[in-house]
Parts: structure tokens; C-alpha cells; sequence
DNA sequence: GTTAGCTTTGT
DNA sequence: CAAAGCTAA
């Protein structure tokens, strides 16, 4: 009855009511709906874990309360399908206008289009905003207008933007609402009766929500941010700044963040505090490889499972599930990794170094697929954030032209040394080691027979020797790559016989499937101390297969591809999968489709900038403008879009593209690693 | 104390 | 590879 003017504020991983800009568009133009639209299986095998959807579910129950607070509550909605969800809501509460805050994620760039495309065509003014990062991807280019490809150029780009990011908006005092009459919310469900009580033990150590997110980054400013820089190489880490999950879902603002350390920063600058100002400056950078990690996504929409420089396409992985459960548990041999594991899988959270450890380890030592790794820290991160993640896989895997190369191995031992040099982190996370001297407590295997048994430890059963001996891995990794090439120069070579599809589109993320059986058997639990055992469910973050589904079209093809993997699963694929091939096509062509629709789409919703800062943009692929809302919106077209389709790369993806090497001098130092052979 | 030359590290 | 850190004269 009520409501000419009713807006739908669409809340995803944006759970605050502080600085967020779509709440307030919303709330300026009248009354409100606030609604949030639960759809896991839309994130194909991207679902969130067990303790993501813990922080979820605490995070959605403190936004309500904050709505409810201020006149209004959150609605929510059990779905397969948001977009038709939405527009239900729409229907039912009479809406004419949505708004949502801009995600960067492959799925979110099409569903969010998706979402813009259905919503216009039944008359709903639909707007979306910058909630997340401090400068949207398309507003960060180099001299030429195209997208960086190093993090550091990227980020003295940022820092030296000629206008600040957005100042941070205030929260709504009084928020009018709309009508819900016939709007029923659905009980969510995202934690199981056994989950509860894993998930117990979270609550000690972790607030979700909005405002305890505010409380987080205050304690830090005033904490640990001055002593960040000297305290960064610590794996015991109260040092760290703990907001990740907080940022991960949006219940604090990057760009309040930002605002209130650089205050901080021109402060200690004043007093002269050189510690002080190199710690915000190195706090700074992994906000930088945030916002990074978005801006890749973004442009590379595929880098999830794609490798960004191509030939890591053709390495030779070794699918060894007995190697992944091995690091799964924690065992090893490596004390620093098999702390790390454990951890891990007792608290959903890992110090940034050692994430780094067991990954690279995972990566050079065990040589597994990468992917199969970044899937695991998806399913047991508490900040679990698939850009972030892609992003670190991807620069420990050699897949980022300024990564690290694929062929320098890190040794557990040294770094456990560095890291943890009084042993501290190993004990409290592997207790059968606890009594060993610091001196072994790193390398084990090296230790006399005296000193172990004195420990109590028995190399090969209490505690394992290493699975894999450092310089066996560092052979190995030669000749892989050795074969790599191999491949590579053959699938060149095919190439430039005029075959249409050479080797080069038998991808890597396709070739080697996931492990279905993920979960870990109860017997083999690591024994972790005292806390409590965690109740093992892990049916439901059993991992599918391969591909990432982005539409249900593919969806049908993708259980095919599972069946098919089974049987082959540890072969690399010589030949090209047709049907594999298809599918990939049609890949390219939605993520094509996305990405200049997404263009579009958060053109039409950006703020604008002074003039000048967009007539890049503009020029280059807005044809037309017009009015709405009282503010002026661009419009897409496709015969002036030669910009996006840059963003694509060429037909084979991101991944191969010449034009992304092309644009990377540094790449060929991966090229010439030791001046391996190029051809047989 | 200085510094060339080597090792480590870094997104 | 380049910058930073370290060592041995």
C-alpha cells in the first residue's frame, strides 16, 4: 500500500550498516528493505565451510539486530537462484528500486549482471556502489590505460591516486521501513546440529559482526599496528591484525581502514616514529594485496583456476592423494608445516607466513596441484576469500609474473628456524614433540637416537619422517619442469602448424580433477592440543569436481566431467577433451560476456569522478549517457568496447594469452629458469 | 668505519 | 631480477 519509493537493499558480503553505500542510497530515497538471499549452490564448488558459514551466521544475526535498532530488520531468503529471489522480493513488497554494493568474484560479476539485466526489463531501477575496495579495478590503469600486472606498480599506483578514496560514510540513524507484509523471511540454515559443536570452540576467540569489527580495528590501531613491521616474521602471532574475516564479509569498511591508519601514519610521521611509519606502510600493503587480489579477479576473471602465466598449464603435478592427506593432517614430517596444518584445521586460522609455508611446501616439495590446496583453504579458512586466495596460490605456485619462481624450494627446517626459533609454535601444535630440544626440534630426522627417545618420539610412528626428502623434491621439481617445457614447446609447435587447438588447451585445472574424498577418517585425526577433538562432518564440504560452474547449462556438463575424471584422474591429459573443450569455449564466452557486461554494469552505478579521471573510460567504450536518478550514467556498447575484450585476453583465456606475457618483461625469468632446454 | 661481494628475500 | 642484508677484509 504504502511505498512509491521503496528500495531493496541487496546486503551480500558487504554486513554493516557503516559506510555502505547502498544502505545509504537506499535510505535516501525513502523506505527500506533489507534483505539478504542465501544461495550456496549458485557458488558451484566454491560453497562456503563449515566455520565460514559459522562467521556468517553470527554476522547476519548482528546485522539484523543493528536494523532492528534502527526501525527495520533484515530479510532472508533460502534460494537455488537470487536473481529470481530478488525478484520475488521485489514482487512482494512492491520495491521499485534495488540497490547492492559491487562484488568482484567470476560468480558475483555474472549473477550481478544477471541480476541488473532481469531487474531493468521489469522496470526497477537498479544502482550498485564501491563498498569494497578503496578505487574500483577499472579506475586503476597504467600510462598507457591498461591494467597493471605487478602488485607494485599497482599499488604506488593506488597510494598516488590524484583523488583519496571515499571518505567513510556514517551509519543511518533511523531507517524508514518498507512494506514486509507479505515478504516472509526464511530460517537459514547454516550451521548443523554437529557442527555446533565444533564451531564452539570459534566463539572464545572470535566476534562476527559489524561493530565487533569496529572494536577489532581499534585494538589494532592502537596495538600492535606500531610494532607490525618487527613482529611480521613471528608465527606466534597476536600481531597481526585478525580483520580479515571481518574485511572477508564486509562488516568493516577497507576504506575506513584505510582513513583512520593513515591518520595514525601522519601522526607518528609528526612525531618522528620511523617504526611506526614503516608498519603502516607495510599494514598498508596487504590492504594493497586485497584490493590486488580484486583487481586480478576482475581482470582475469578465470585466475581461480586458471594459471595466470600459461605454461604453468602444462607442469606436470603430481596427483598423489596420499601426499594431500598427508599435509591435510598435518603429517608431514616437516614440524613448521604439520604445525601449520593443524592449527589450521583446529582454529580455521593461520598466521600469513605460515600460510605461505604450507602452501609453497604443498606446492615445490609435495608438487600437488595447486588448486586442490587453494579448495582446502577454502573449506577451512575462517577468511576464506576466493580473490585473496587465488591471488597467494597463484604467487607461490609461479604463476604471477612478480611471484616467486616455481623453482626455489623453501626448506621447512630453515624457515621454522626463522620463524619459530624457539620452537614454541611446533610444540603447542605437534605434542609429540613438545620434549624435543630446540636444537632438533626443526629437523627431526637429524636428531641421535639418545636425544629421541629421551623426547619420547619414534620417528615413523608418533611422529613421521619426511615424506618427501628435500632434495629428492628439488630433482623432481627439475625435471618437471623440464618436462613442462617439453610440453610447452610441443603444444607451440602444434600451434604454429595452423591446428586450430593445440595441446595448449588441455588445461591444467581441468586435467586434474579434485579428490573426492576430502574428509578426514576419525582415527587419523592429528592430535592437537587440548582443545577438545572437533566433531568431523565434512560431508558438506566434500569437493565436487573440477570446473567452476557459472551456469546451470554447465552444471549438467560438469557431472559428466566428474565421472570422467574418476577414471582417468591421474593422467595429464595429452589429448584434448572435446566436450572438455566445449565447455571451456562456453566458459570464455559467458566470462567475455561478463566482463563487458560488467563494465556496463558498474559503470552505470560508479560515482563519478572529476571528468577528466573517466574520459578514459568513457571514450573508449561508452557510446551513449543518460539521465537517472539525477545522476549521470553511462551506458555500454558493444561496438565501442575494444576495452574489455583486452581485459579477456585472447580465445585461450587468461592463462596463455600472449597478450598477458606479451605485457610481462618478467615473465620470461620464469622462461629462463637455468636456461632449461626449450625443445626434447 | 667502509665497502665490495656474496646471500637472502620479496606479493 | 633488484633491493636489502650480511660478511670479511
Amino acid at each position: 500500500m504504502s511505498s512509491g519509493g521503496c528500495s531493496i537493499v541487496w546486503f551480500r558480503r558487504d554486513l554493516r550498516v557503516e559506510d555502505n553505500p547502498a544502505l545509504s542510497a537506499a535510505v535516501r530515497a525513502g523506505t527500506v528493505v533489507a534483505l539478504f538471499i542465501w544461495a550456496p549452490e549458485e557458488e558451484g564448488q566454491y560453497q562456503p565451510g563449515r566455520v565460514s558459514r559459522w562467521w556468517l551466521k553470527h554476522s547476519l544475526a548482528h546485522l539484523d539486530s543493528s536494523l532492528r535498532s534502527l526501525g527495520t530488520s533484515l530479510i532472508t531468503k533460502r534460494s537455488t537462484n537470487s536473481v529470481s529471489s530478488l525478484l520475488d522480493v521485489v514482487k512482494s513488497t512492491g520495491a521499485t528500486q534495488v540497490f547492492f554494493n559491487h562484488l568482484y568474484d567470476p560468480l558475483s560479476l555474472i549473477r550481478d549482471h544477471q541480476a541488473k539485466e532481469v531487474l531493468t526489463s521489469h522496470g526497477i531501477t537498479v544502482l550498485s556502489f564501491n563498498a569494497d575496495l578503496l578505487y574500483e579495478p577499472w579506475d586503476i590503469n597504467d600510462a598507457c590505460g591498461q591494467p597493471f600486472t605487478t602488485f607494485a606498480a599497482f599499488w604506488e599506483r593506488c597510494l598516488s591516486m590524484p583523488y583519496d578514496p571515499d571518505s567513510p560514510l556514517l551509519p543511518p540513524k533511523k531507517i524508514i521501513p518498507g512494506d514486509v507484509s507479505r515478504c516472509m523471511s526464511d530460517i537459514l540454515v547454516l550451521e548443523d546440529e554437529l557442527e555446533k559443536a565444533s564451531n564452539a570452540l570459534l566463539a572464545r576467540a572470535w566476534s562476527p559482526g559489524w561493530s565487533n569489527a569496529n572494536k577489532a580495528l581499534t585494538t589494532f590501531i592502537n596495538g600492535p599496528l606500531l610494532e607490525y613491521s618487527k613482529n611480521r616474521k613471528k608465527a606466534d602471532s597476536a600481531t597481526t591484525s585478525f580483520l580479515s574475516p571481518h574485511l572477508h564479509f564486509g562488516e568493516l569498511s577497507v576504506k575506513k581502514v584505510f582513513h583512520l591508519v593513515c591518520i595514525k601514519q601522519i601522526l607518528w610521521a609528526n612525531e618522528g616514529n620511523k617504526a611506526g611509519e614503516e608498519s603502516v606502510n607495510l599494514f598498508l600493503q596487504s590492504i594493497g594485496l586485497r584490493e590486488y587480489s580484486r583487481y586480478i579477479c576482475f581482470n582475469h576473471p578465470n585466475s581461480h583456476e586458471r594459471p595466470l602465466l600459461g605454461q604453468l598449464k602444462l607442469f606436470p603435478w603430481v596427483v598423489n592423494e596420499g601426499y594431500f592427506k598427508a599435509w591435510r593432517q598435518g603429517r608431514t614430517g616437516y614440524p613448521l608445516v604439520d604445525a601449520g596444518m593443524r592449527e589450521l584445521w583446529a582454529t580455521g586460522w593461520l598466521h600469513d607466513r605460515i600460510r605461505v609455508v604450507v602452501s609453497s611446501f604443498f606446492v615445490k616439495v609435495l608438487q600437488l596441484p595447486w588448486r586442490w590446496g587453494m579448495k582446502y583453504f577454502w573449506d577451512t579458512l575462517l577468511d576464506a576469500d576466493l580473490e585473496s586466495d587465488a591471488l597467494g596460490w597463484q604467487y607461490i605456485s609461479g604463476s604471477l609474473p612478480d611471484g616467486r619462481e616455481l623453482d626455489r624450494i623453501d626448506n621447512p627446517q630453515f624457515e621454522g628456524y626463522k620463524f619459530d626459533p624457539n620452537g614454541e609454535y611446533v610444540r603447542r601444535w605437534l605434542p609429540e614433540l613438545a620434549r624435543l630440544p630446540t636444537e632438533w626440534i626443526h629437523h627431526p630426522w637429524n636428531a641421535p637416537e639418545a636425544v629421541l627417545e629421551a623426547a619420547g618420539v619414534e620417528l615413523g610412528s608418533n611422529y613421521p619422517l619426511p615424506i618427501v626428502g628435500i632434495d629428492a623434491a628439488e630433482t623432481r621439481l627439475e625435471e618437471a619442469l623440464s618436462e613442462m617445457w617439453r610440453l610447452e614447446a610441443a603444444s607451440r609447435a602444434v600451434t604454429e602448424n595452423g591446428t586450430e587447438e593445440g595441446l595448449g588447451d588441455s588445461s591444467e585445472s581441468t586435467a586434474v580433477a579434485f579428490p573426492q574424498d576430502i574428509q578426514m577418517e576419525e582415527s587419523d585425526e592429528p592430535a592437537r592440543n587440548n582443545s577438545p577433538p572437533l566433531a568431523r562432518h565434512y560431508q558438506d564440504q566434500m569437493v565436487p569436481s573440477i570446473t567452476s560452474s557459472l551456469t546451470r547449462v554447465e552444471e549438467e556438463v560438469t557431472s559428466d566431467i566428474r565421472n570422467s575424471a574418476e577414471q582417468s584422474r591421474a593422467e595429464v591429459p595429452i589429448n584434448v577433451n572435446t566436450r572438455q573443450n566445449a565447455r571451456d569455449a562456453l566458459n570464455e564466452r559467458m566470462l567475455q560476456t561478463a566482463q563487458r557486461n560488467a563494465q556496463l554494469h558498474y559503470n552505470s552505478g560508479m560515482h563519478m569522478r572529476n571528468a577528466a579521471e573517466d574520459s578514459a573510460v568513457e571514450s573508449s567504450s561508452i557510446s551513449r549517457r543518460r539521465e537517472r536518478d539525477g545522476g549521470v550514467v553511462p551506458e555500454w556498447s558493444p561496438s565501442a568496447s575494444s576495452y574489455s575484450e583486452q581485459l579477456v585476453g585472447d580465445e585461450n583465456g587468461i592463462a596463455s594469452s600472449s597478450s598477458y606475457l606479451q605485457r610481462h618483461p618478467q615473465s620470461h625469468q620464469l622462461l629462463n629458469w637455468r636456461g632449461l632446454p626449450q625443445t626434447g
